[in-house]
Order: structure tokens, then sequence, then C-alpha cells
RNA sequence: GGUGAGAUACUCAAGUGGCCAACGAGGGCAGACUGUAAAUCUGCUGGCUUUUGCCUUCGGAGGUUCGAAUCCUCCUCUCACCA
């Protein structure tokens, strides 16, 4: 049974489906008629450089594509002008049309790392709501109300405390609906942050008799590398997906071994049964914590790069921690003679200032050919040095 | 439009004339431990080639004072309440 088969697929890790039914149906139109469908996932072109975190809801559109699905790539370059009301009430830049073009590009090249070009197809919601004209506009308001619109979760809490609340802020939802009517899209994916969104899709389709209401699927937010808050930019605990192999690699083997398992869950192809068969060997202590990082890391660090890369970054990786080693290609400077350690440190990249560059020293973090150094008035003589700060920060200098 | 409150380092936030480069928390960096981590403990967290010293910082510009983050004046910006 395909559809079975399928359905479990899609199921997985996501928070909240609400039309399960319907997309059951679709998929099975599929399978026994051919027919295809669409899925819709809008994005805001503001930040272009995705993450992990995005990449949840992209590989559930790439699951979605192995079971007919046509995916509709939606660049809000119109809706950035206003700005989704979720978290902070920042004001947003406008962005020009030639920004938007290039973000979008940006986007669609990182996407298709996941998803398959030739079942995707890349929209811009300016192209119907620029025409949409202020009768279309006043139009779209009279479908829905106010005391509804306050419903939302992050309105309530504004509106109780006072904080104050854009008129505009109240047509990013209906937009947002408004696209999926323009779309006629079948099923809206979004993170859970985004199910007030989501559902006024729904909403919207049957108030201007689309003849359909698209199901919804809600991913749940990826936790960064700190485990606690989701995984942003802004808050530094990301990986990015165009970051180099080794990076990726890296910066996954941080993570705490309780969010590598929900990293298993939401990132790695492997089926749940898998995963719950290894936790249980951790468990039971046959496999080793580590190991099965090791093995998530590479997974992920080989689907932006290849198996070779992530190879390659693992090694470094090992090298550098395990056995202390020192990574091969570090950067290279030219340094006068008799120069000052702390400054050499500094025009090494290696430290922001001198001041800094002695605390590091006064705490035995410095080191010039693995010994460490204690005097921070050393200088150096002519030759070559290998210096690190720390334990991930090297340079070799050259000295003369 | 009226009234009031506020602006302090990466963030939050204390400090209301000298003991202030500025409490505390978070974050960050480093050390120990380890599995590379996480958790925990410890140290550091404005700059300066010489550090029980010097210089620059507390929204901006002036002023009072031997001495100002702290007092005064003006300016800029934020926020709250009332219209």
């Amino acid at each position: 049974m395909p559809v079975i088969k399928a359905m479990r697929e899609i199921e997985r890790g996501t928070a909240e489906i609400i039309d399960r039914e319907r997309i059951e149906t679709l998929v099975r139109n599929y399978y026994e008629k051919g027919e295809p469908y669409r899925v819709k996932l809008g994005l805001d072109p503001t930040a272009p450089d995705l993450h992990l975190g995005h990449t949840v809801i992209l590989q559930k559109l790439a699951a979605f594509q192995q079971h007919g699905a046509i995916v509709q790539l939606l660049i809000g370059d119109f809706t950035a002008m206003i700005g989704d009301p979720t978290g902070k009430s920042e004001t947003r830049k406008v962005l020009d049309r030639e920004t938007v073009r290039k973000n979008a590009q940006t986007y669609q090249d990182q996407a298709f790392k996941i998803l398959d070009p030739e079942k995707t197809e890349l929209m811009f919601n300016s192209t119907w709501l620029d025409a949409l004209g202020a009768d279309g506009l006043i139009q779209l308001t009279t479908q829905y109300n106010v005391a509804r619109m306050l419903e939302r979760d992050d309105f309530e809490k504004r509106y109780k405390s006072g904080q104050s609340i854009a008129i505009s802020e109240f047509l990013y939802p209906l937009l947002q609906g408004y696209d999926s009517v323009a779309m006629e899209c079948d099923i809206e994916l979004g993170g859970t942050d985004q199910k007030f969104n989501l559902l006024m899709g729904r909403h919207l389709q049957r108030a201007y008799n689309v003849g359909k209401e698209q199901a919804v699927l809600m991913m749940p937010i990826l936790e960064g590398l700190d485990g606690v808050q989701k995984m942003s930019k802004s808050l530094g605990n990301y990986v990015g997906i165009s970051e180099p192999a080794r990076e990726i690699y890296a910066k996954l083997m941080s993570i705490s071994d309780e969010l590598m398992w929900r990293y298993y869950e939401l990132l790695s192809t492997l089926s749940l049964e898998e995963i719950t068969e290894m936790k249980r060997q951790v468990e039971s202590g046959e496999l080793h914590p580590k190991r099965a990082k090791e093995m998530l890391a590479l997974e992920i660090t080989a689907r932006f790069h290849d198996e070779a890369a992530a190879q390659q970054a693992k090694e470094a990786f090992d090298s550098l921690f395990k056995a202390r080693q020192i990574p091969e290609d570090i950067p290279e400077v030219d340094l006068e003679p008799e120069i000052w350690i702390c400054k050499a440190l500094v025009e090494a990249g290696l430290e922001p200032s001198n001041s800094q560059a002695r605390r590091d020293i006064k705490q035995g973090a410095v080191r010039i050919d693995q010994e460490k150094v204690e005097d921070d008035q050393l200088t150096l003589e002519p030759g070559e040095y290998i210096l690190q700060v720390g334990k991930r920060k090297f340079a070799r200098a050259k000295v003369g």
C-alpha cells in the first residue's frame, strides 16, 4: 500500500495537521489516477541565507514531491513590505525589487539542494497583489473581523498588554491567505507559529469560492544549537546550509546528546524505526552516543556537500579535537621580526585587541608550536611558528 | 495636542557628586573535566607594549564643580497615560 507508506512519511515529525483526510485523498488520487496536487510554501525574501531550521520544512516538501506534489515556492515580495507581526515589532526595511529578485535567486539555489527543481514552481505574490487594487483590498478586509483577528496569539498578547498593533499588520494574514486563493493550492506548509495565517488561507479559499480548502501541515520549530531557543541567524545558534562542510560538521558535533535525537527526527532521512533502534542501542550502551552523533553530522554534511567532503570534514574534526592536532589548511600571516606576541596574535586575526590577547595569555590559552606561552612580553624571533588561541583558532606565522 | 517616564558596555539591568572601566544576570571567550560536547566548577569579558599605571566610555552638545554616569540648560530619540 504505497498510500499508507507515503502518509507515514508525510506525517513524520509534524507538529499538527489540519484536514489529514484531504491530504490522504490527494495522495491516493495521485497513486490511483496520477493526478498531481499543489503544495505551497511561503517565503519571506528578507533573509536569503537558509539554515537547518528552514530545511525541516523543505525536506517535508521534498517528501511530498516523492508522492506526486508540485511544490509552489512563493516569494513574498509584496508582503515583505509589511512584515509578519510574529516576533518583535521591528520596523521592516523596504526592499527594492532588485534585492528581492537577488534574494529569491539565492533562496532558489539553496532550496534546490533539497527540492526537485522539476517539480517546483517559483512564484511572486506581487504578481496578483499588485493588481489587487484598493477595492480588491477592501473586498478582502470584509472577509474577516477584528474580534477574530485578535484571537491570534500574538495580537492578543500585545493588545492586552497595551502594545501597539499597526493596521497594516492585520493585513499580513489576510494577504498571505489571499495568496492561497490566487495559487489554488491544496496544501500549505508552515511552522507552528504560522497556524493563524495558514488557517486564514483555508478560510479565504472558502470565502472566494476557490472550490477547495487547503489542508495545513505544520512543522515544529527546530531548536538551535543551544537546544533552547529556535534556530535563527540573529541568535547565532544556526547551521547555514551554504557553510563549508567542516563548519557544518563541527557545529552539529557540538550539540547535546538530547538535542541529537530531536535533530534525527526532524533532519535525518533515516526511517523512524531505524532511529528508535539506534536510540535503544545508545541507552543499552551498545552504541556510543558520540558515534550516533557522528552519523548524524555525516549525513547532514553530505546532504549539502557530498560524501567525500563530509568524510574529510570528519577527519579534520577528529584530528583537531580528538588528537589535538593542527589542521592542515590554516591562514598564514607575514609578520615583522621582533614582534610582540600580543600584537602578532591581533595581526593574525586570532585576537580582537592586545588587551584580550594579554588576558588569554594569562589564562594559558595561547600556544606557540604547541607550547603554552607564559610570558606576555614575549617577542618573536624570525622563523615560522604555529600560533594558537584556545582550541580552535590557529594561524601560521612567518616572522621576518 | 497635553502630561509623565526613560535613554548606561553584546543584551537585560544596578548605580543618582568622589570608594566607577561602572553591581548583578544572560551571552561570549578561556581553563579544568569529558566523548569534541552537554552539565558542572573556575577565571576573564572598553582600549593602550610594559598594567597596583595611563587613556576613552554611561543618547548628543554645552555648563556648574577641585571632581559628573550622577547636578543644571538645550537638543535628539523612545515609551506610557490622557485627549
